[in-house]
DNA sequence: ATGGTGACGTCGG
DNA sequence: GCCGACGCCACCA
């Protein structure tokens, strides 16, 4: 019998595929998974997603770039740090220029 | 089975 | 332009 894929699962997937130097939202992953209407539990999926080492969580912030879930990582630097690792420029726990490092997978994984 | 919660997003005033 | 409230759906107790 196939694996019953829940929601996290797929939020797994596609947070995995999120390349290094570039973040995406919880409303982007919300959407490209069709819960767009409740961007909420994807943070909720992350939540859990967090705990694997291939889902690189520190990827995925809120639709202003913010780094909200940073307190989830045990250290509130840790997230800021890990972008900043990955060539993101972190200011106020807020990243620099967005918008144009965004990486939304309903344009990127559109093919 | 029901209720409450939650790492967000959008609308209204 | 800023602030407040609601909605949304899956997981946990």
């Amino acid at each position: 019998m196939a694996k019953q894929y829940s929601f996290f699962e797929d939020v797994y997937e596609v947070v995995k595929l999120i390349p290094k130097g570039r973040a995406t939202s919880y409303g982007l992953i919300a959407n490209y998974l069709g819960t767009k209407l409740s961007a909420r539990m994807v943070g909720w999926a992350m939540n859990a997603a967090h705990g694997l080492p291939d889902v690189p969580a520190h990827r995925v912030v809120n639709r202003e770039g913010l780094l909200t879930g940073k307190v989830h990582f045990g250290s509130p630097s840790r997230m800021q740090e890990l972008l900043e690792a990955e060539g993101l420029t972190v200011v106020e726990d807020k990243i620099q220029h967005f918008k144009e490092i965004v990486w939304d997978p309903m344009k990127e994984l559109e093919n």
